[in-house]
Parts: structure tokens; C-alpha cells; sequence
DNA sequence: GTTGACGTTTACGTTAACGTAAACTTTAAT
DNA sequence: ATTAAAGTTTACGTTAACGTAAACGTCAAC
């Protein structure tokens, strides 16, 4: 477990924090998503690590699949080359911002949806008291 | 076909406006969300199993699974009866509202995200004319 | 020195949401 | 009549995202 620094945590640290399984953080780690240090065999996460979790779960939360997690981080780091593939990278960007527009827009709409649910049930709980 | 009176359609139809196929319009049904007419074996859905669709699809697009998104269809029809199980419905409504008012939040914070992203990215081609 | 908490690898199992294909029927058009 | 297009059922296949279990190592504590 060792004195938490605060600039390394243990598996089971972050699984905790985040309420996963151990063994969600290992396979998010098979996919390539996270890839921590190793003190002997055991792993070690840094507080970046931490933060791409962090993304993971967000992008989960938003049904987002973790390849398209991974693509999402990504960006965050244009690290690549050329003209060609910033520019692309921009378009990638893009259609992502589109993507979230759209689901705001459909959380707006069912959200609208739930106002009308909890009118409609409030309505039919006042049939009853009569 | 039919002649599109606009108060039926075909299964190739409804999979043509919404870019899905027929598979899945017949696995939405198979799972209990879709309950069309039948013209001899043939399914004819109304306008009602249209919204249905429209409203299955747009859960699927904000990540939730089918049995969320029939939830949430459900939560439209107060039909159930007793007050128990109304005020029941009442806290399901409002939590997925809390649902997706953390799903709006992780927007906003992706979305900065990318506008962080866009701005690297474009620092990195401006590093490219030099 | 053994127990218990935590870590590791390897591997098979499971569920959701369809894809794909086969085999057949019905309807519309040539 | 014979295609061609669209429909049907049945059933096996596939992928993602883990769950579950076995079998083992390590180390601080009693």
C-alpha cells in the first residue's frame, strides 16, 4: 500500500477511488490504454496514469467504447509528425465535437421527456387521493 | 412497399430512414421494445412504433443499453397502478435525470477537452511554417 | 513459520447487441 | 410462368468488456 504520496498509487488504490475492479484496471491495461511502471512485478501508477483513467471512465460514462476512449486521449497529445496528420487530427477532433453536440442534444430532449414522465405520474398519483 | 400513407411502414422503411438494418429492428422486438401489427406475416409498424425506434436509438447514441433505454420508454406511460409503485417511478425518473445530468457535465468537460486539443494541435502547425 | 492481505499471470466463461447465412414464402413485375 | 425484391424464421458466429477462478509469489504481522 505504501505512505501515499500522492505522486504514486497502487492498483487497488485507484480501484477503489473509482469503484472498478482491479481486474478492469489490468485489462484496461492489455488494451493499451494505461501503461503503469513496475516496482519489481508489481505495478505503480503515476498521477498521469491516474488522470487517463479518469478520461476512460468519462468516456465510458458517455458510451463511449475504449477505443474510441483511446482515440479521445490521444488527441490531447499531437505528438504526431507531419502537416498531413495534424491536419487530419483536427478533423478527428471535429467529428468528436460533433458527436457531443449531438448527445446534447439528445439529453436535452430526454430530459424534456423526464419532465413530462414526473408531470404525468405526479397527475396519476392525484387520481388516487380522490 | 405500400404507398407511404404515413401511418404505416415497412420494416425496410424504418431501416432505411434510421441507417439500421432489418436485423436489428427484428432484435429490438425480439428483446420486448418493438411490438408491430402483422399484414398476413408481414410486420407493419405504425407511427407509434416509429417514435419508439426513434427514442431506442437515441438512448443507444448516449450509451444506454436497450433494457435502459425500454426503462426510459416505459417511464412515459404511468399505467402502472398503486401509489407505491408510482412514487417508485417518480425516484427511477429522477435518478436517470441525475444520470444525465452527469453525462452533461462529462460533455462539457470532454468538450473543453478538445478545444484544448484543437489549440495544440494548431500551435503544432504553426510550428511547422518556420 | 504460518497466516492473511495484496500482488501477479493465465485462461476459460459470460452478456449484450447485433452480423451472417441458410432455407423458405409472398408479392410485384416482366 | 418466372424472376426479382422483400419478407419471414431459425440458428450459429462475433466482438467488447469485463467476471471468475486457479495457481502462484511476497511480505509484514502475530
Amino acid at each position: 500500500m505504501s505512505t501515499n504520496t500522492a505522486d504514486s498509487y497502487s492498483i487497488s488504490e485507484l480501484a477503489q477511488e473509482f469503484g472498478i475492479t482491479t481486474r478492469t484496471i489490468r485489462f484496461y491495461e492489455d488494451k493499451g490504454l494505461l501503461t503503469p511502471q513496475r516496482r519489481g512485478q508489481t505495478r505503480v501508477y503515476t498521477p498521469e496514469d491516474r488522470v487517463r483513467l479518469k478520461l476512460i471512465l468519462r468516456g465510458k460514462r458517455l458510451g463511449f467504447s475504449l477505443d474510441e476512449s483511446r482515440e479521445i486521449i490521444d488527441m490531447y497529445d499531437p505528438a504526431h509528425g507531419n502537416v498531413e496528420q495534424l491536419n487530419r487530427l483536427l478533423d478527428r477532433i471535429d467529428a468528436k465535437r460533433q458527436q457531443l453536440r449531438q448527445q446534447q442534444r439528445d439529453i436535452e430532449k430526454m430530459l424534456a421527456q423526464l419532465d413530462d414522465a414526473t408531470a404525468r405520474t405526479e397527475a396519476a398519483l392525484k387520481e388516487h387521493s380522490n
